[in-house]
DNA sequence: ACCGATAGTCACCAGTCGGTGACTGTGGAG
DNA sequence: CTCCACAGTCACCGACTGGTGACTATCGGT
């Protein structure tokens, strides 16, 4: 009945959560080969068995995070770049913010590199890719004459580092991010600043 | 001749400046008393006596860390709130970039809050506030109608990301942070947003 | 029934961490 | 000279880390 490997796989499984968790929960620096064994309830010399050290348990963690961030993509078709990107952008800060384990590995890539964060990191790139190139695939572009990446790289930098900043004492530039009327400003003035930048672009056209 | 505590003062001193450059160059997570006194050629012990452990050491640090950023504020009096705000961001985002210190305090205090990370923090904030405050006082203040603050934290918090970013992989959102060009791009970027949003409020007006 | 492969456990290793007590050496005050 | 306060060193402790070898137990195939 059973395939000979069920309870390797069960176990495998249950190691892959348990690192999800600590990591997610107790942070990257107690992230380790006995933190993870202790909290799957198993000896941690079947972490190297399995998955070969803790960096072959990082590169499986990022094959199984393909679907990291919920896939709630608005449907932007029809409507132009400005609001296109306000809308995903502010989708994405909000997935962004319920899903601790990508803010943990965002913070952890953020001042370690190593060959846990190389690999959690490309899975990690791949999701937030798939993100925008999804929504970017149902507009015309960008408007011409404006340099869109290095724009939408400031607005997604902004996004982690407030992202980011809410979990720790919450206080960022004067503002209260554990403040939810905070977002909601923080989440208008996106908005501002997107529409402004490419409608503007559109009436000055630039050189 | 020599005060009875030259010696103490010159070793307090010599620590102070190991605990910098460990916590630049090494980073945060092998910032202990061992590699303090490692890098300081003295006993850890000494740690202990003249700071009382590791957080008072973290205190004295910031003490000391009131000149963290160069000082290199442009003149923006009579120019607009926008030009101003440009003009000061992009000091800020140069002398972060080339002050690895204050890069690690920024991504230290990003992910854990505990005693050292309060002190530090609590420092380098009284530091930044200072920078933009300096502004801030020689215009006439942002334009009404808008949510100066939230605008203002989000382009601080990309600043933050993408400077902490660029010791790393390099790589962000499609963009070569480790290109100097990448970050002239980024510059007039950053100037594109600020200017926008600043003088669509001033055209719409807003309800 | 036997035997080998495999899951899982236990004990141990070396190294580092923060922290403490006991020690040596030196220089100044009486 | 004596004595004490002080800077500085050394050795140790317990706890934790990553990593490995030896062991038991269970299950499938012959």
């Amino acid at each position: 009945m059973k395939p000979p490997n069920s309870t390797r796989d069960q176990t495998r499984e249950r190691i892959l959560d348990a690192a999800k968790r600590v990591l997610a929960e107790t942070g990257y620096a107690s992230f380790g080969v006995n933190a993870v064994a202790r909290e799957a309830g198993c000896d941690k010399v079947l972490i190297y068995r399995y998955f070969g050290g803790v960096e072959g348990l990082a590169e499986a963690m990022g094959d199984s995070l393909s679907f990291w961030l919920p896939q709630g993509s608005p449907d932007a078709s029809g409507t132009s770049y400005a609001q296109s990107m306000r809308s995903v952008l502010a989708g994405y800060l909000a997935a962004l913010r319920q899903t601790p384990l990508v803010k943990r590995i965002l913070s952890w890539e953020l001042l370690e590199t190593n060959e846990l964060t190389n690999r959690l990191g490309a899975a990690k790139s791949i999701a937030i890719r798939n993100w925008f190139q999804n929504l970017k695939a149902r507009t015309d572009g960008p408007p011409p004459g404006i340099d869109a990446p290095a724009i939408n790289a400031i607005l997604i930098a902004a996004a982690h580092h407030l992202a980011l900043r809410e979990d720790n004492d919450g206080a960022f530039s004067g503002l209260d991010l554990r403040d939810p009327h905070t977002w909601t400003r923080l989440d208008t003035a996106f908005g501002q600043l997107i529409e402004a930048a490419y409608q503007a672009s559109q009436r000055n056209g630039d050189s």
